[in-house]
DNA sequence: TTTTGTGAAGTTTTTCACAGCG
DNA sequence: CGCTGTGAAAAACTTCACAAAA
């Protein structure tokens, strides 16, 4: 079945709660209080949730471990995923150090860069190669998955070797540089700066409030 | 009249791109040439454009300088934005470090951490504070807007803090924690793990290549 | 001829409203 | 009775297709 791309975002979230919640003993949880938690309407949660099978109660609501365990499923791949990161700066510096991304889900395979102080160190355990080495790099260590967080002039000469690799299927992008890729790599971006400027435009604006 | 959010998120990138195309000396670009660098329909460029009246010239495409400028007109706003950052961890200094958030537009009023070796300093020029601070200093200084990039667990009591200032307006929530706020304040997420999650989800599923 | 601007059509996502089950 | 699960309706957003302008 088809899962759209917001289901996913908020079953993210979900899980996150669910994991709170379990923590502070609650056994079960309606979609209402879901909701109110997270800022949506009790029936985009149930909706969400009905995606993937009848997992509540009618009357009772839905068991935290339970339906915690039925997201883990849901999100989670039975591979290990492989993961490059070029521009260790301060953004990507902060991601690695990050606990979410120490996971053992996760592998970081290889760092790349073009400073020299840091190629051929290892930063968080993890080996740094100068940029130009992504193709081979990459190709060698099976990485699918790229962090792009360098500056935007150098993104997409970076995308371009790391599609060169042959092993590139998914790109996070971090970088205010735009790039162009294959209908076959999927690219998810995130751009801090836009948000702000997205918040800004909106608080203007008194009487536009989005959803 | 009424803005979709994705419109103004798109803007950003526009605007971005045709400050590039400008320092590269084009004089014109047609929406075609827009959809193509950042990966959108030239349709849905055209239909973005066109919220903000009829800016382009038919037969030749968009006047570089003149739609850079039309952009900038609907994004800026008159006031210079007084901005507290809560969390001067990783992901915080990385953000005070960053050239776009180094903007006339932008002045960043306090920083707060709980951390008695940050509390006192000035760090990229501004002075930060206990987060037990935070009413008192948000208040005075007149701090519409909030960079939260605090670990999950203090995300609601540190909105709270910042709520009962008074001046609270928006909030930029870097946090993967989940907070609940009054109708009248804005929020914006930006969650890295989470996104990173949804680029593994799909690249999981074959068959499954959203928009 | 080329490319914009835009109603109308299409698609996706959210919300409603209520049947159905515990 | 209370809360889920879910079709159907509504809203939001994107794409089409073509008239109109340069």
């Amino acid at each position: 079945m088809k899962i759209a791309e917001p289901t996913i975002e908020r079953l993210v979230q979900y899980h996150r709660l669910l994991e709170r919640l379990r923590e502070e003993g609650h056994r079960v949880v309606s979609s209402q209080q879901i909701g109110e938690l997270l800022g949506f309407k009790a029936s985009q949660v149930r909706k969400d949730l009905s995606y993937f099978g009848e997992i509540g109660k009618r009357g009772v609501g839905y068991h935290v471990e339970r339906l915690c365990d039925h997201i883990v499923q849901i999100l989670s791949s039975p591979k290990i995923w492989r993961i490059a990161m070029a521009g260790i700066g301060n953004i990507g510096t902060a991601l690695l150090s990050n606990q979410s991304f120490r996971s053992p889900k996760l592998r970081f395979e290889a760092l790349f860069d073009i400073d020299t102080r840091k190629i051929g160190s290892e930063i968080f355990g993890v080996h740094c190669w100068d940029a130009s080495e992504i193709p081979v790099v990459m190709a060698e260590r099976k990485t699918e998955v790229l962090i792009l967080a360098v500056p935007a002039r150098a993104a997409q000469s970076c995308v371009d070797l790391a599609i060169s690799s042959g092993v590139l299927r998914g790109v996070l992008a971090l970088t205010q540089g735009s790039f162009v890729v294959p209908d076959e790599i999927l690219v998810v971006r995130v751009d801090i700066p836009a948000e702000l400027e997205k918040l800004l435009f909106f608080l203007k604006q008194p009487e536009v409030i989005p959803g």
